[in-house]
RNA sequence: GGGCUAGUAGCUCAGUUGGUUAGAGCACUGUGUUGAUAACGCAGGGGUCGCAAGUUCGAGUCUUGCCUGGCCCA
């Protein structure tokens, strides 16, 4: 039977809206970031702030390397920081947010001498200017790709000025940095272990080590014992190469050790009857084999420790090599004793430079041993090696030789082997102690500002283990070695002067060549090198001056590790661009930022490399707080990974579900913590996304026809709507703590179940009645308008900073095209919107009345007896409310009082119009409440 | 191997200083619904709080160990 239209429905004021139920969010939030471009709404948003005088929140960006597409860690962390900027412009502050872009190093260098190979030629067939030029053009383009993908996220920003760590003023910026380290005495020139190719003739970055399979020849060696007769220690290495810079055999403190007298050998071994040697006790039997002992006698045993102070003669120089702990010995293979050669290997270096043993490297950059090692200097060392195995043979103190295959690193483009060599770096000291700190060390001074101390204030960490992570790793770490020796970057601007030993540190000088920089990029520097005008990089008259000839002078060619670009963007970023009127002009007196917000891996990273520069340059933390931020995981809790085959990318998810969706995921999420991806919890967030879109729909649908003049005020209206409003009042302030205090997550859930509880659960569903049945202007439903209104407009703002897409196309849809959500502060809550504590306690006993009285028409449904609600009669007690507003809350169609609370059948007569039962209806046949609306509307009473 | 950190219903989250039968929303199941209908209401089921010891009159909450993850180092 075909349904029949209800010939009062068109009596009724139903829901009338144009907002579509359906969001289209792939297809439409394109059209709104362009629109948000177009109409400057970011920059409309401050001048309106900085009118009105407001506080400055400043949430400064770590820059986001300019190479690759965007992936779900930039979308976590790109949100969150829109949350929070937008939360701070919905609060009436002055939030200037600056997008940005760290450019220089080695990821986009090797891209393009990738793309050089693939042309046929090599990076020697260009000048480094060349091959500057073309990292400055790869990391352009990947910048506007970059940018398109972050401004589809949401973000709100300073699009048309973002800031670039190659940009020629912030190349300018950072060598001032430099200059202020180097005056303030901070910067020195050493050694340091590094891994080198000797075809490629540079040193390589850890990602460019690979690791294969390599057959070394492995020796055991002989130290004889200074002071003892026929005994020796016995180490054993894989690279015979590296003992011409042997300086030191290492022990372990913990371990056992034994002295081996040989009674007997076999034929072939190298071993002497009548030599007493030295190994760690767990690796005796390892040792006997090997070396082809067949009969020995135990003649000591020592601790490792009990070798302190024991001397031995290097095996063919005339020199020392003495014992000493070292901390990475094992007894897992080998004899218990490590040699020490401390120009070859990361362990033997600190411990070389601890001991204060010769760090010189012999080694030249082509692998060939320099003029100051005896017999073997002007051989390269690969060839050279055997020839050292043979030399050991013949003066006895090689005890066996034998090929081995290990992994072994090798260079990832030549897949040539790869040595470690001390080499001559920069560094900044971090024990250095220095008059502009007070006479403390940058060390002691950053750690003062961390956990607070001196004249300090305390960074706040959040979350608070962020402070203990940061800090254990300031106490701990080495001097930074900030010199890289590659063409993409920002030049150490130092020159050496060879005649005095010493650096040009006078500020002025720093100055002048960041002026260059300034106008010509960090070409400024390498090109009058090159050209031989390196008087150029003076002030006119200062070498005159200070008696300087410019022919002692070694200017420096290496550049700065990045980690120095990005973490000194609080002086060439925000303290350069804080002058009067300029966009991070503060008053307050705070630090240049108030809040820094990235992953936890930025502990170790930007949080470390800023306060560490800030700390150097300006006695401070650049920051007042730092936010921390978990990793995207799968449902599993797993990370994603190529291998596993689990990882999404942002570009599949927006098209799939949109950005508001993506958004609401994030916001459901505490972020402290490793955040799930799943297509189950995405669900989640789209069921939670339909929640909130129906509701701004139910609201426009029903204030169709109001207006602002029409609201009410709130002492005169019926004691539900002023409930709602204290309601709403307790939940815009519940909201308003969770964005102060960046619990978005807590934000998001009071929201959602607010909507999901009080309003969609219990008002709406309460108020249908009167927004449907009443006349148009009748009390009862301008009142709830009213609270509708309020609820439009404090909805969308409060939910703006997480869902800006689908708030905006809301807000406009009732206030207009041309007034965004994004220009408003947040709507409420209003004082006079909270009621008393015996109120609330009234009202929240109605509601649990009303449970009780569901329960049991939920029984009489079972049993068939009544389908909705205004089927039903209730027997209850009043406690305090009118039986007419007993009828609202339960939304049934008759109240008696009684005692105890019973359901029944409602009796009487149905009105057509508004199904609610009465006793008697009016003549034309509908209720007399349906009767007079009919009548105030202006509709025919008697349906046609 | 070291430092930091987490593991409460299918999902996302609450659970103050240890104290009554561990909560919420969603999802799920059942059901109602000619007026929010790819929507909405009502009701219901669901957790030995990662595991194992220990402290305590009493532990999701404290201690230790283990398991499984995450970040950063070596």
């Amino acid at each position: 039977m075909a349904k029949e239209k209800n010939p009062y429905s068109d009596t009724l004021n139903l829901p009338q809206t144009d907002f579509p139920m359906r969001a289209g969010l792939p297809v439409n939030e394109p059209k709104w970031v362009h629109r948000w471009l177009d109409e400057d709404i970011y920059g409309k948003i401050r001048a309106k702030r900085m009118a009105e005088g407001a506080e400055k929140f400043i949430l400064h960006l770590g820059p986001p390397y300019a190479n690759g597409h965007m992936h779900m860690g930039h979308a976590l962390t790109y949100v969150l920081k829109d949350f929070i900027v937008r939360s701070k412009f919905m609060a009436g502050y002055d939030s200037p947010y600056v997008p940005g872009w760290d450019c220089h190093g080695l990821p986009v260098e090797w891209k393009v001498e990738e793309g050089i190979r693939k042309e046929g030629k090599t990076k020697y067939d260009y000048s480094t200017k060349e091959i500057r030029d073309r990292c400055r053009a790869y990391a352009n383009k990947w910048i506007d790709v970059q940018k398109g993908e972050w401004q589809r996220f949401g973000a709100l920003g300073d699009w048309d000025r973002p800031y670039k760590t190659m940009d020629y003023a912030n190349e300018a910026g950072i060598v001032r940095e430099l200059g202020k380290m180097v005056a303030r005495g901070l910067v020195y020139k050493g050694l340091r272990s590094t891994m080198w190719s000797t075809v490629e003739e540079t040193a390589l970055a850890e990602a460019e080590v690979e690791y294969k399979d390599k057959e070394s020849t492995c020796i055991y060696v002989k130290f004889a014992i200074e002071g003892k007769e026929n005994e020796y220690i016995v180490i054993w290495t894989t690279t015979p190469w590296t003992m011409p810079s042997n300086r030191a055999i290492a022990y372990a403190a913990d371990e056992t050790y034994v002295a081996l007298k040989v009674e007997g050998s076999t034929d072939e071994s190298l071993a002497k009857v009548g030599d007493t040697l030295w190994v760690a006790a767990k690796l005796q039997e390892e040792l006997i084999r090997t070396c082809g002992i067949t009969e020995f006698a135990t003649v000591g045993t020592q601790q490792g420790t009990d070798f302190d102070g024991w001397v031995t003669k290097h095996p063919f120089y005339e020199r020392e090599s003495k014992l000493l702990e070292g901390f990475h010995v094992t007894t897992d293979s080998g004899t218990g004793f490590v040699h020490i050669a401390p120009a070859h290997g990361q362990e033997d270096f600190q411990i070389g430079r601890e001991q204060g043993l010769e760090l010189h490297c012999p080694v030249l950059g082509n692998g060939v041993y320099d003029e100051t090692v005896e017999i073997f200097g002007g051989q390269h060392i690969w060839k050279a090696q055997e020839k050292i195995v043979d030399l050991m043979r013949e003066n006895g103190s090689l005890l066996h030789t034998y090929k081995y295959t290990h992994s072994y690193p090798v260079s990832w483009r030549s897949k040539s082997p790869l040595i470690f060599r001390a080499t001559p770096q920069w560094f900044i000291a971090l024990d250095e102690k220095t008059e502009a700190l007070n006479g403390k060390t940058l060390r002691e001074k950053t750690l003062e500002a961390i956990y607070g101390g001196g004249d300090l204030k305390k960074v706040n960490w959040v979350p608070e283990y962020g402070e203990n992570r940061i800090g254990s790793m300031i106490k701990s770490r080495p001097d930074w070695c900030i010199s890289r020796q590659r063409a993409w970057g920002v030049p150490i601007t130092v020159f050496l002067n060879r005649k005095t030993d010493s650096i040009i540190d006078d500020p002025k000088v720093f100055e002048h060549i960041a002026k260059l920089i300034e106008q010509e990029g960090i070409d400024a520097w390498d090109s009058r090198i090159e050209a031989g005008k390196v008087e150029e990089l003076f002030p006119a008259g200062w070498l005159a001056e200070n008696n300087v000839n410019v022919d002692d002078l070694d200017p420096q060619r290496d550049i700065m590790d990045v980690w120095i670009d990005s973490g000194t963007t609080h002086a060439h970023v925000l303290r350069a661009d804080s002058g009067e009127g300029q966009r991070f002009h503060r008053t307050d007196g705070k630090r240049p930022a108030d809040l820094y917000q990235e992953g936890s891996d930025q502990h170790r990273g930007w949080f470390h490399s800023s306060i560490l520069t800030s700390v150097a340059c300006y006695d401070d933390a650049p920051y007042e707080e730092v936010v921390t931020s978990g990793f995207v995981v799968d449902g599993e809790g797993r990370k994603f990974s190529k291998s596993l085959g689990n990882g999404v990318e942002p570009r599949e998810l927006l098209d799939t579900y949109g950005m508001d969706i993506i958004r609401l995921w994030v916001a459901s999420s505490d972020y402290s913590e490793d955040i799930r991806y799943s297509d189950e919890i995405m669900k989640g967030a789209s069921d939670a996304y339909r929640r909130f879109r129906n509701t701004f729909r139910f609201l426009l649908g029903n204030l169709h026809g109001f207006s602002a003049e029409k609201a009410m005020d709130v002492t005169n209206m019926p004691e539900l709507e002023q409930y709602m409003l204290h309601r709403l009042h307790k939940v815009l302030t519940e909201v308003r703590t969770a964005y102060d205090t960046y619990k978005i997550h807590h934000a998001y859930r009071a929201l959602y179940d607010f909507c999901n509880t009080e309003l969609s659960n219990f008002y709406f569903d309460v108020r249908k009645d009167v927004l449907y049945c009443d006349a148009k202007e009748g009390d009862r439903r301008l009142a709830c308008q009213t609270v509708l209104w309020h609820l439009l407009q404090s909805l969308t703002t409060y939910l703006a900073p997480i869902i800006p897409f689908t708030t905006d196309e809301t807000y406009r849809q009732w206030f207009g095209e041309n007034e965004s959500v994004h220009m408003q502060t947040f709507h409420g809550p209003e004082a006079n919107w909270q009621k008393d504590a015996a109120f609330e306690e009234q009202w929240n006993n109605v509601l649990n009345t009303r449970d009780a009285v569901n329960q049991k028409i939920e029984s009489l449904r079972a049993e068939g007896e009544v389908g909705a609600n205004t089927d039903v009669a209730v027997t209850l007690p009043l406690n305090g409310l009118t039986a007419e507003q007993w009828v609202e809350v339960l939304v049934v169609s008759q109240i008696a009082e009684g005692e105890g609370v019973t359901v029944a059948k409602a009796s009487g007569h149905k009105c057509p119009r508004c199904w609610m039962y009465h006793e008697t209806l009016a003549e034309s046949g509908v209720c007399t409440r349906c009767d007079e609306a009919l009548k105030t509307d202006g509709h025919t009473t008697k349906a046609a």
